[in-house]
DNA sequence: TTAACATTTAGCTAAATCTCTAAATAAAGA
DNA sequence: TCTTTATTTAGAGATTTAGCTAAATGTTAA
C-alpha cells in the first residue's frame, strides 16, 4: 500500500473519527456504527478502505468482526513527515 | 485549516512530490512545474490547494511567485498521530 | 504602448468518492 | 430448518477531483 491510499484514507473525517474510537479498545463494526449517523453499509464501507491502507485489522469472531488500530503504518508517514520538516531522524 | 484538508492535499503524489522539492529550495511555480509532464494550469491549481492546506507560502517577486515549505501545519497532524500512536507527547 | 513572459482563473470532461437502499452472506438461537 | 442478527457487497445518484484548453491578470522589457 502506497502513500497515497494512507493520507486519502486519513483524508475523510468519519474515517479519523473511527481510528480515534479504536484508539484504546477493540469494537466491532456495529459498535463503531453507533457513534455515528450512518448506515451500517456506509461505515462498513469506510472499514474497508482503512483496512485497506493497513490502518485497522479485523477478527471475526462468531458472528462480530472486531477491529482494532494498527500503527505500524503511520511509522512510515511520521517519517515522511519528519523528513519534510528536516529532521534528520526521518531521513535515514 | 481543517485536519481534512491537510490529509486531503497530502493524499495526491503530484503534491507530495512538489513538497519534497521544496523541501530545501524555494522554487518559482515555473520552476516546479518543470518537474512534471503536466500543464502549468495544473501545476497552479495544485499550489493553491497546498497553499489553502497551509503547506506552504508564497512570496512574489517581480512577474515570479515563489514558493517556500511551511511545516507548522504537519506539526498538528503528526501530534494527531502521535495521539492514536499512544505516545503520551502528542496528548497534551 | 505594445509584445512577451509567468501565473492564475474559468469552463469542460472523465474518473473517483460518499452516501443511500436493497440484496447477499454468515453465524446464532428457537 | 427457519428466523433473527451482524456485516458486507452491489448498484445508483450526487458531489468532488484532476487534468486539459482557452482566456484573464499582472509584470518586464522593447
Amino acid at each position: 500500500m502506497a502513500f497515497g491510499d494512507t493520507f486519502k484514507a486519513l483524508s475523510d473525517p468519519t474515517r479519523r473519527e473511527i481510528l480515534v474510537l479504536l484508539r484504546h479498545e477493540r469494537l466491532s463494526a456495529g459498535e463503531i456504527g453507533a457513534h455515528f449517523d450512518m448506515t451500517g453499509a456506509s461505515i462498513s464501507r469506510h472499514l474497508s478502505i482503512l483496512k485497506a491502507a493497513g490502518l485497522i485489522d479485523d477478527e471475526k469472531v462468531g458472528k462480530y468482526i472486531y477491529y482494532t488500530l494498527n500503527t505500524t503504518v503511520m511509522d512510515d508517514i511520521l517519517n515522511w513527515i519528519l523528513l519534510l520538516k528536516g529532521d534528520t531522524e526521518g531521513e535515514k
